[in-house]
DNA sequence: TCCGAGATTCACT
DNA sequence: GTGAATCTCGGAG
């Protein structure tokens, strides 16, 4: 059995959603287990708009950085060639699709790069929505440094699954953190401002080439392509 | 145990 | 537009 992650206290839960909403300028909160539970596709529609926040607490300083997630792309269970849990069996690298919706999964992408997901749907069901790109918001010279740009190059910070994890310091030890109390969060705003969504082909993958999972908000200047 | 493919990015032509 | 960098996992033997 894998060795559970850490999570926040509910006070520093609490301090970081202050922050936050202070940073971004509404209200955050952190969504219901519900939340997470729906259908794939349904959800890679549903988490555009909300906010992916890196925690940081290195050097005794609380940091956020992070983002609104203006693209996505679904990935389903054994029926879509492309996903990760296609194959017939549950392996160590698949196991956590099964999980309860609310996870994080982090994967290699060519021995170089990340890419970060989110699990979704109830327990036993496969299905992950992988996060292409954020609008930054916060912890702009932060997430500037670690990708080796300046801040005023705002477009390439996270226009890209690889450079989001790049940006917010993620790799597969964050693997299976729980997005709504642990160093990676996702929080709703109230009303999300995202004035319409369109949908394509996903990217960079061999199989299921035209299955349309990919979801971004129109007009967008932070999506990756 | 080995081999090949891969949900990417960047530099170079 | 093309190719290289680089590492993990799954499947075959």
């Amino acid at each position: 059995m894998e060795k559970s992650k850490p999570i926040l206290s509910q006070n520093d839960l609490k301090l970081i959603i202050q922050i936050a909403s202070d940073t971004i300028g509404k209200q955050l909160y952190i969504p219901s287990t519900e939340y997470f539970l729906d259908k794939t596709e349904k959800m890679a529609r549903r988490l555009l708009g909300s906010y992916l926040l890196r925690i940081d607490r290195s050097d005794k300083k609380l940091s956020i950085c992070g983002g609104k997630i203006v693209e996505t792309e679904a990935y389903l269970d054994k029926t879509d060639p492309a996903s990760h849990a296609a194959t017939a069996k549950i392996t160590t690298r698949n196991r956590i699709f099964y999980e309860n919706g609310g996870l994080s999964y982090v994967f290699h992408a060519r021995g170089i790069y990340y890419c970060f997901n989110v699990i979704v749907r109830p327990k036993g069901l496969a299905g992950c929505v992988l996060i292409r790109a954020l609008e930054p918001v916060a912890g702009i010279e932060l997430m500037a440094q670690r990708r080796g740009k300046s801040p005023k190059q705002l477009l390439d910070l996270c226009s890209g699954p690889g450079k989001i994890c790049q940006s917010l310091g993620i790799d597969v030890r964050y693997t299976g953190y729980d997005l709504r109390q642990s160093e990676l969060l996702i929080l709703n705003p109230k009303r999300k401002d995202i004035k319409s969504i369109a949908s394509g082909p996903r990217i960079g993958i061999a199989k299921a080439t035209d299955w349309k999972l990919r979801f971004w908000e129109k007009d967008s200047k932070y999506v990756s392509r």
